[in-house]
DNA sequence: TCTGGGGTCCTAGGACCC
DNA sequence: TCTGGGGTCCTAGGACCC
C-alpha cells in the first residue's frame, strides 16, 4: 500500500510554525517578487482569498480582515521541507520525495490497522517538525492521491487520514470524485471529458481504453488503469537527475537597459551553473528568454528565445554567461520595457558521455578549481557573495521584491529565534 | 502601480540516414 | 511514366504537476 503525505498549506503552516501568535489566525504568503497569492491556510481561504490570483487584487480583502501576509521564503520552506522528509523515512518501508510538501511513503506490509498507520504519521511529523499533515492510503499512486484529498475534507485536522482499501471503498471514493480534482486530469482535459460527459472519477475509469489511449495518449491511459487499482507507476526511490536546470524571475520593475538585463542574466546563469555542478552534470545546450510585461496592454509586447549550442557540454559559469550573452544579444530589442528575463540549461550528459572538438580549448583544471571554490565561499559565506564579474553590482535595480519575507530562522544564525 | 517559478512527459512532423 | 521501407534524432508545442 502507498500512502501519500502532504503537508496543510505548506507555505503558510512553515511561517506559523515560528509565529505561535498566528495559529489559528489567517495567513497568506506571495509569489517570487510579492505578485501572487500563492499559500493560504483555511482560516484565509474561509475569507475568500483567491490562491494563484493577484495579490494587489486581494489586497483589500486581506487588510480588512487582518491576514498576515508573507513574501515567500524558500530556505525556510526547503529547510522544513527536508525535516518532514527525513521524518517520514522513519515511518516508511520506503519513500519517493514527490514535492517540497509532498511524499509517496510505502507502507511497511506488516501494518495491518491502516488507520492507525496514518495517524502515527501525522503524529510523529507534528511532533518532530510542527507541520500539520493529511494522509492517504490506497493501493496505487492515483488512488493514495484521491484518498488525501478526501482526507483533507475533515475539517478535524486530526483525523485527516483517509483509506481506500478494498473494491467497495473504491468504488464509493470513485463515484463521488470531480474527474478535475484526478490527479493528471488539469483543466483542458477536463473540459475535453466534460463534453463526453465525464464527470466524476468512476466514469471516467468506464471509458473504453482505445478512446482514452487515443485522446488522452499512454498517460490517460496508465492513469485509468491506476484509478482501477492496478499499479502502474512505482516509487522513484532515487530522484533522477535533472534534464533541464534554469531560473527565469521577474524584475522588481520594468528595465530598457541591455546591461541592466544582461547582467541579471549572468546572475540566472551562475545560479543554474552551480545547480549543475551538484548535480554532476555538464550542460550541451542553454536557451536565453525574454519578455515584456504582458499584462500592461498599452506597452509594445515581444517575447523571444533563442537556443545556443555549445561547443563542448560544461558546468563553467564563465563560459555558460559568455554563450548566454551572445543569445541575449541575438533577441535583445531596444525600446521595450522587459519585465523577465531567464535562462535553461538542456543536453545535460555525464562527464565521461562527452565528445570532445577538436577545435574548442578546454577551460582546463584551473577553472573546475575556481569554480568549486566559488561554490564553497558561497555555500560557507551566503549566496552570490562570490560572483562574476557580469553579474555586476546593480542587483538593486533588477532584484525581486520581497517585502514581508520572514527569517530565515533555520539556516542562518544570525536570525535563528532568541527565547528566554 | 502591482500579475510566480521550476520542472516533466508525450506526440507530431521534419530532416536525415542507409 | 513509374519513385520503398525502416529507421533515428531533433524540435516545437501542448498538456500536466506543485
Amino acid at each position: 500500500m502507498i500512502a501519500l503525505v502532504d503537508v496543510n498549506s505548506f507555505y503558510a503552516s512553515c511561517e506559523q510554525v515560528f509565529r505561535p501568535d498566528l495559529r489559528g489566525r489567517p495567513v497568506a504568503v506571495l509569489s517570487n517578487n510579492d505578485g501572487c497569492v500563492i499559500a493560504a491556510n483555511r482560516e484565509a481561504k474561509t475569507l475568500g482569498i483567491s490562491m494563484g490570483r493577484p495579490a494587489f487584487e486581494n489586497m483589500t480583502l486581506m487588510e480588512s480582515h487582518g491576514v498576515t501576509v508573507f513574501s515567500s521564503n524558500y530556505p525556510l520552506y526547503g529547510d522544513m521541507s527536508q525535516r518532514v522528509m527525513e521524518t517520514l523515512a522513519t515511518l516508511g518501508a520506503s519513500l519517493e520525495v514527490y514535492s517540497i510538501d509532498e511524499a509517496f511513503v510505502e507502507v511497511p506490509v506488516l501494518e495491518s490497522d491502516l488507520t492507525a498507520y496514518g495517524h502515527r504519521v501525522r503524529e510523529r511529523v507534528m511532533q518532530w517538525t510542527g507541520l500539520p499533515v493529511g494522509v492517504g492510503i490506497a493501493e496505487t499512486k492515483a488512488l493514495a492521491k484521491v484518498a488525501n484529498h478526501l482526507a483533507k475534507r475533515e475539517r478535524d485536522r486530526t483525523r485527516n487520514v483517509f483509506v481506500i482499501a478494498d473494491e467497495a471503498s473504491r468504488a464509493a471514493a470513485l463515484a463521488a470524485f470531480p474527474v478535475e480534482e484526478v490527479w493528471g486530469i488539469g483543466r483542458r482535459i477536463a473540459e475535453r471529458l466534460a463534453r463526453h460527459g465525464v464527470r466524476t472519477a468512476a466514469d471516467f475509469t468506464r471509458l473504453p481504453d482505445a478512446w482514452v489511449r487515443k485522446e488522452l495518449t499512454v498517460v490517460g491511459l496508465r492513469l485509468k488503469r491506476e484509478l482501477l487499482g492496478e499499479p502502474q507507476l512505482a516509487l522513484e526511490l532515487t530522484p533522477p537527475a535533472k534534464q533541464m536546470i534554469g531560473t527565469a524571475k521577474s524584475f522588481g520593475q520594468t528595465l530598457e537597459d541591455e546591461g541592466l538585463i544582461r547582467e541579471a542574466l549572468a546572475y540566472y546563469v551562475a545560479e543554474c551553473g552551480e545547480k549543475l555542478r551538484r548535480q554532476g552534470s555538464l550542460a550541451g545546450h542553454l536557451t536565453v528568454y525574454l519578455e515584456t510585461n504582458r499584462f500592461r496592454e498599452g506597452d509594445a509586447q515581444y517575447v523571444n528565445q533563442t537556443k545556443v549550442r555549445l561547443p563542448v557540454p560544461t558546468d563553467d559559469t564563465l563560459e555558460l554567461t559568455r554563450h548566454a550573452e551572445r543569445g541575449l544579444e541575438r533577441i535583445f530589442r531596444a525600446g521595450y520595457r522587459y519585465k523577465k528575463v531567464g535562462v535553461w540549461l538542456s543536453g545535460l550528459v555525464r562527464p565521461g558521455a562527452v565528445q570532445q572538438d577538436l577545435f574548442a580549448v578546454d577551460p582546463g583544471l584551473h577553472r573546475r578549481k575556481v569554480m568549486g571554490v566559488m561554490d564553497a565561499v558561497n555555500q560557507k559565506y551566503g549566496k552570490a557573495v562570490l560572483r562574476t564579474a557580469a553579474a555586476g553590482f546593480r542587483r538593486e535595480q533588477w532584484k525581486l521584491r520581497q517585502e514581508r519575507v520572514s527569517p530565515c530562522y533555520t539556516t542562518r544564525l544570525e536570525e535563528v529565534m532568541t527565547v528566554r
